[in-house]
DNA sequence: GGCCAGGACACCA
DNA sequence: TGGTGTCATGGC
């Protein structure tokens, strides 16, 4: 592939960092209201994209469910129905409700009681939950509680893969911790980092054309445009 | 009509 | 430990 665009430093991502923010603004994520509905996000966006978890958390909004008690309170089965559109409907249900369990057990069902724990141990907790694995649990302590821990996703892959600083098949902690050992253990930063990466990643690997000033350089190794 | 999208888990060799 | 199947809707 050649010389990476990117080199893989504390100032090398800085400096990606920076023309990320230059070109796109300051993202303003996670894309939820509350911190509360950014778990839930977490768990619905799973394996599917954003457009169908909002019209899942729209559905939620509308009835007022969106909060740890109410949302507790009504039937597994029927927030199947009401999560439809984000699919996997039946799984994300059960993992919704274990969420629930385990806020209500753990935090007396209140999000900011998360808050009160580091950012290792939080996300030692929320892995014993079902249906919550390494990316989930890091988007709730990062967006959530406001723990610094990067979060890896796909266009984290796809992104580092085409800037030729990943071979985009590592594992997770392995890719974290290219992050975390690099960059300053800064919420903001973290999260403002992966929200840039996401947009950016939207962009690539895709057929319509991207604009002069994107920051990516070089041909796509998946698409060879 | 096929492919893809901000995973996680069970099962098997 | 790694590979594979399963879960499912909606947009393009």
């Amino acid at each position: 592939m050649g010389k990476a665009a990117v080199p893989a430093t504390r100032a090398g991502l800085e400096k990606l960092y920076d023309r990320l923010l230059r070109h796109f603004g300051h993202a303003g994520w996670w894309p939820g209201e509350t911190a509360f509905e950014v778990c839930v996000g977490a768990i619905l966006t799973q394996n599917t994209s954003w457009t169908n978890v909002e019209k899942a958390l729209g559905a939620l909004r509308q009835r007022d469910l969106l909060s740890a008690p109410k949302l507790r309170a009504v039937p597994v089965s029927r927030l199947a129905r009401m999560i439809r559109s984000s699919g996997y409907f039946n799984v994300k249900a059960r993992r919704v409700r274990a969420f629930l369990d385990f806020l209500h057990r753990e935090y007396g069902g209140r999000v900011d009681g998360m808050t009160g724990e580091g950012p290792w141990e939080l996300r030692a907790k929320l892995l014993t939950v079902d249906g919550i694995g390494r990316e989930t649990a890091d988007s709730i302590v990062l967006y959530a509680a406001g723990h610094p821990l990067f979060v890896v996703d796909a266009y984290t892959r796809r992104v580092f893969a085409r800037l030729g600083l990943l071979n985009g098949d590592e594992p997770y902690d392995a890719i974290q911790r290219f992050f975390m050992e690099r960059l300053p253990p800064n919420a903001q930063l973290y999260n403002d980092f992966h929200a840039q990466i996401v947009r950016l990643g939207k962009d690539i690997c895709r057929p319509r054309p991207r604009c002069d000033a994107c920051p990516l350089q070089g041909p796509c190794p998946k698409r060879g445009v």
